[in-house]
DNA sequence: GTCTATAGAGGGATAGAC
DNA sequence: GTCTATCCCTCTATAGAC
């Protein structure tokens, strides 16, 4: 064995630092935003670690991404896993897998230690610049994505899979809504909403995503006319006054 | 009047050359990520220009979403009036009142000459610095938000206040969703929903948040145990096994 | 009202000592 | 593996000519 000098302080450690210090700046101030003085100050390290543990800011920032996500991803996939081995063949109850999809995300906050600012990193993650976001996109997401429409597919059977699509896009963004802004929840409820009350939330977004995604299928009827409702869903009379929208609001 | 010497192209038109640049860039790299000298270049306008027009950067971000902003929330209120009005005193019908909020939004995209990226700047506000989107918040915001919570209140009676706040924090992250991440509509879709359909993500969208608002009332149960549906809405057996969600993915 | 030129700060990346 | 020192670039903001 080599020499195995005992030091106090485990050099490998401070990735792990940086990694902790980048995850509160990108999140609080987004990639362009955050700099790497700023990271590598709080983290006590050397501005130059950057460049010898990452290579750059950008790689730097998909470590952290990464670093997040794997084990959302993770422990989703685990309770998928279980949840349709425990359904032997039937289609789950929709609430069920919803938590499954939504569950590991809100819980990472209260649960990871110091960090917890992570979910706004992830709402955050789409508005970066698109190469990054591609290759974050291409990575974890990649895996978990198809087993989570197949079954959604499977348990909501009267949606055409363009509604499906649909869907789970107003629900991504309602998720992102509820992980990635606390703050303007706590401030526009005026105090009635506790964003730290995780479980709390979790039962409000689970019971307002699956009523959503149990909405009935507009495609039923053909493709012309008004898709939904009685009356309304097109709001009023004139829909395109929109040549004086450029004028001064002054 | 003075010597009217006919210039062929009218001096004060750069403010607006302006911010059309500026709505263009801030939109796709966010307040941090857009430069001036990039946003002046392809407003053929001079990097002077904008300390003379606005000030400085911050500034101009912001008249830059009054500018979006304005014209939306000014269709809302007059929808809202005239739909309140129709309604002779009795609650809107959900989907009407989800389309005002909804509609202007979605269709200041497709109408709004050339710029056409107001919506991800719009969804993208709230990541901007705290103090920037205080600002915002504080703007039209406060004018239109206590009417839509009110009508929002008289049209689901089942909710609490609590719930209703939850909700709209809900809806807005998927409008959000809808309306500024339209790229991923498309990609994560593979090509079967059209973000450019206006109305018809319009449709689905309406249809989504109607039926997610409508949802059962949580608080209808005290104050203990599992709040929802049947057997689930808590994911399955162990919830809290996140002491190692720290350690390397690798 | 528009321009050029530049100040002055701060950014990411890197070479090379230890 | 960590550090200092520095290069070179881009940024915002401004002074002052036209």
């Amino acid at each position: 064995m080599s020499p195995t000098e005992h030091r106090e302080r485990p050099p490998a450690l401070t990735r792990e630092r940086l990694l902790d210090s980048a995850e509160r700046h990108f999140s609080e101030h987004g990639f362009a935003g955050a700099s790497l003085r700023e990271i590598t100050n709080d983290a006590e390290a050397n501005l130059a670690a950057v460049s010898y543990h990452f290579g750059s800011k950008e790689e730097l920032f998909v470590a952290v991404i990464e670093r997040v996500m794997a084990p959302i991803n993770r422990e989703r996939l685990e309770l998928l896993d279980a949840a349709e081995e425990r359904a032997a063949g039937r289609p789950l109850e929709l609430e069920e897998l919803i938590a499954i999809l939504v569950g590991p995300v809100l819980r990472s906050h209260a649960a990871e230690g110091g960090a917890g600012c992570s979910l706004r990193l992830f709402a955050r993650g789409q508005f970066e610049d698109a190469s990054m976001w591609k290759r974050i996109a291409e990575g974890p997401l990649k895996v978990i994505k198809p087993r989570l429409e197949a079954a959604l597919a499977r348990s909501l059977p009267h949606l055409s899979a363009q509604e499906i699509a649909y869907r789970m896009h107003f629900m991504m963004g309602a998720v992102k809504s509820a992980a990635g802004d606390q703050h303007a929840l706590r401030a526009m409820s005026r105090g009635l909403c506790d964003p730290d009350d995780i479980e709390g939330t979790l039962a409000q977004l689970v019971a307002f995503l699956a009523a959503g995604m149990r909405a009935p299928s507009l495609a039923a009827r053909p493709t012309s006319g008004p898709p939904s409702g009685r009356s309304s869903a097109r709001s009023s009379g004139r829909s395109a006054r929109r040549a004086d929208s450029k004028e001064k609001p002054k």
